[in-house]
DNA sequence: CAATAATCGAGACGGTACGTCACGTCTTCTT
DNA sequence: AAGAAGACGTGACGTACCGTCTCGATTATTG
């Protein structure tokens, strides 16, 4: 994404080729594969093209030629990066499916993916580009999911019919990106569990509370 | 705060002054002031010490001797911008008494001063001093008296006794934070009503569950 | 001249022609065009291959497959421009066969291709191929041609026998060379004369010194 | 010299001297240094500032807040390294005061130092700035003996009272020039021998062309 | 009142990374 | 096989800030 614009005029001929000779996969993927491992080792504050280029084996010229700059250089690293392991279960349970994939979540975030995450968040706050990548490459194809599994909760009972879904997503996930950004306190499977009772416990339908509170 | 220790050994005479000149005041105000502007108008990326010096008029040397690095520099002159109206009330419910104190933190966000707050969160990713000062300055002192609100809803039988109040404070401050950091929704006064409503609403006593049912 | 060897192995069938498409004239004159056309308006200073290329509308390997660097290009450039009208008249006198041809040197070194010399020679200061070739190709022939106009000189008389010819012509156009290089005086046509004068009064037998000083 | 001009306004106080950290002298001389020591080893093709930077043990900042460019470096390097021993003697006789010092210029040329002249002259050919040093520098000051030395022999009756004094030094000097930069020939001190007597000779007053002649 | 001492603005210092440019080579498809 | 196109690794360019330093000037306490 972000790459330099002028170069990507569409000037391939007929059989679909630009001239010239051809960008060079290997050196793509070196960088991207750089760009990750020196974020993830050292973070973003000292995170320097050259360092890339260098581990990469490539020449600078090429890293610019392509990305504009850092952000854009962090945003498709990071996307490329492509986080499995985030998928929803369908266990029969609101409560259980989010929590499953939230304490996945949680792991992500503390591995060294974690300072990824948190480099491209921060680079995010004086990059308003870098921060859409983040929402469009990294956020809304999991709240897909978690739309899918909401409304399946909603279906079977577990939660109002006219709940914001926004909303909720955001007071679950919310926190956790709080804990993670500001550090004051932990993200144990603890945590996780006692989050998603109290949130989708505030989410109940009303005629489930009678229920509840009968047992 | 983190000033230089070595320069301040404390060799102050009989009447409880050091010789030489002493420190400017009308310099440090000018350094944070500046910083407070830069960071406000450019946000962390472009903040430069440099930058301070120059548009405060006073040496970099002053800015080094007296702050030991662009984060405690930005830390000091961002606890030194007393976030007044902040407080919170005492209307006799936890929801409204939250509510309002949310409102008012998403003010804050959404002014000028939100820049400051992002370039804080932003800057810290990269420098735990820099995160922990925010959370000592900033975070704690309103934490402490979150905690008093929220013992009154406990105390009125508006909460569970045995809520974990810190995950409660996060689940009603997290959505805010992630929507502010990652600009992918609203922070209208109606998200945080129905912020409140939910969380808070997950958060009553059982005996209470059946009452609200009932009506 | 100096193409690069290895490419050019004689492997040329029955029909006397290498298989193959066979080297573009058209490139090739377009190239020498470029090259000469941007000396002569930038110098050598920023004269780059990458303009040549650029601006005769060739791909730079085209200029890399027949000339092995900026020299050879310059120099086959330089001796393509074919200096016409620098030939020795025979007027029956040395110091006016000199001076004509002198004189249309002067005029060639103002002009727009004065550059073109100024550049070999200032490249030439760092690529002993390049200086060389503006020997061969500029210089030598010139010298031929001088040679039989002094031994003319010589045979009316108007030298000495034993002149060193060398010398007699560096004489000559060595305060043209060293005027034309360091600009510090003017290239009038009243200097060559003065020149001619000065010099070839030096060079004339010392029998006739005695007619001169008679007269 | 071409220092760039607007950091030198003279905003100094009343006592002479501008605020703020003064020029390193060390610094500056290193610079010099090595800029001669680079020029006479490796020619002006592959003198780069970063190269002096590093050999003086100075940041490249450093290079460039003082020279502008290049040309402004070397022309300052080649005027800093006071050139002793080009002075003229007085032997009583023009041809011998002449030679003697052409003798001088010559091994000048030939050795280390030579490198750095012709790499001044040949950056010169696209710099007017830096060729103009060269005259000012270099050339003038020993015009200046040199006409001197001239007059002498005029008053002694050695040379015509005519004579143009400025085309007589170019046909003493052109000659050299020329082999210098061409290499078409020796510079040996038999050339400059019978270069004197040549040109010397054609400056002969020309009653003195009567008594040499019946000699 | 002089001496001492620490700070001040200014700005040069040795560095490091920046983003650009041209080098000369290469890899593609076309002629 | 040579052509145009254009990406490649390399390395110097000139710039911007870093954090440190060295100036003269200023402003306090100490003797």
């Amino acid at each position: 994404m972000r790459q330099k614009p002028s170069v990507h005029t569409d000037n391939r001929g007929r059989n679909g080729r630009s001239p010239g000779r051809p960008r060079s996969e290997g050196a793509r993927l070196a960088i991207l594969r750089s760009t990750l491992k020196i974020l993830g080792k050292h973070g973003f504050a000292d995170f320097t093209i050259e360092d890339v280029a260098a581990h990469a084996g490539v020449g600078k010229a090429t890293v610019y030629r392509w990305w504009s700059n850092k952000a854009a250089l962090i945003a498709d690293a990071f996307a490329s990066s492509t986080t499995r392991a985030l998928h929803f279960p369908d266990t029969g349970s609101v409560c259980s499916d989010m929590s499953q994939q939230m304490r996945q979540l949680v792991k992500i975030f503390r591995s060294r993916r974690g300072r990824i995450v948190s480099a491209m968040l921060a680079a995010g706050q004086s990059d308003r580009d870098l921060i859409a990548a983040f929402r469009e490459r990294f956020l809304k194809p999991r709240r897909q999911e978690a739309y899918a599994t909401l409304r399946r909760g909603i279906a079977r009972g577990e939660l109002r019919k006219d709940m914001d879904l926004d909303l909720l997503l955001d007071s679950l996930y919310g926190p956790i990106y709080m804990r993670f950004l500001i550090r004051h306190d932990k993200m144990t499977p603890d945590f996780i569990d006692r989050l998603c009772e109290l949130v989708l416990g505030g989410a109940k339908p009303y005629q489930r509370l009678r229920a509840a509170a009968k047992s």
